[in-house]
DNA sequence: CCTAATAATGATACAACATATCAACACGTG
DNA sequence: CACGTGTTGATATGTTGTATCATTATTAGG
């Protein structure tokens, strides 16, 4: 399954949109290409002490109104953020002991859906698929 | 599909694990029993002056334990809570515009999970899925 | 039936996560 | 360089809960 990685220039991604690209986006923008494994926002906020709490919440907005960030629950419903490294539908594994999140294809979920939505009443506008995973490196370390 | 209904004594599940029948506790399952079609808990208190906000999100943390209430996100993350009629494993879809949650059994996830885990790294140890759809009542309304 | 042990309650505070407000500031344009 | 608009950050507020703890209710035992 070779997803083809693109990691997108964020900040083109922000000016296209039409903003500005300003220094506290850059300094937003810098942190999350190395940090896209799994982070929350309050943790990239403490990270940033020089660019305030609600800017950091705004640029994080914007960018998943944008696709290229992912907001996903853990098992208790506490969010975890993911940045997005294909642009097209795909789902996220999370990794129950270190937050880490993966993302995968799945062609079958297609079909899965319409056999579905031939059953249940309503139509089906959206859906949500969250695996949650021990991570290989977790794994590893004896499940401590 | 044929979900067997059996709406369960709520008390009498309580009590089974151990926990008093107290009137706030009654109280709260009275609430419950009208209600199931997805609700929020401070919906429940907002609609129970007499019992504490406290006490209300423990009643309902305790069936959520005894797995007769499930809690599932919407699609921007908030909860919604469900009284579940069916103890094996199920799913849900929710209604995006009235709230109301339904039920549903789904055979093939298994092998769609276990094709998915060959896949992927980690182990999987759980999952999610949510379906989010306009229920036949919302859309009967012309998408009002 | 009364008492002692224990469970449960509710008021309050606090925590985590996030958005609204708004004065000050930066940016780009004409 | 001045104007308009986008952006910022401090602060307050909102939502969704959980922790604390003194008080109250329940139950079992004598």
């Amino acid at each position: 399954m070779d997803l083809s990685h693109h990691t997108p220039n964020l900040m083109a991604v922000l000016e296209n949109r039409g903003y500005r690209a300003t220094a506290p986006r850059k300094a937003v923008v810098e942190l999350l290409e190395q940090k896209h494994e799994g982070f929350t926002v309050e943790a990239l906020s403490e990270e940033l002490p020089s660019v305030g709490r609600a800017t950091v919440y705004r640029t994080i907005k914007l960018f998943i109104e944008a696709g290229v960030v992912c907001k996903l629950p853990m098992m208790d419903g506490s969010p975890v953020y993911s940045l997005s490294r294909v642009d097209d539908c795909h789902y996220h594994s999370v990794c129950v002991k270190c937050g880490a999140v993966a993302e995968f294809e799945a062609a079958t979920v297609g079909r899965l859906l319409r056999a579905i939505g031939a059953d249940i009443p309503g139509q089906i506008i959206n859906h949500r698929i969250e695996l949650y995973v021990t991570c290989d490196y977790c794994r590893a370390d004896g499940g401590k």
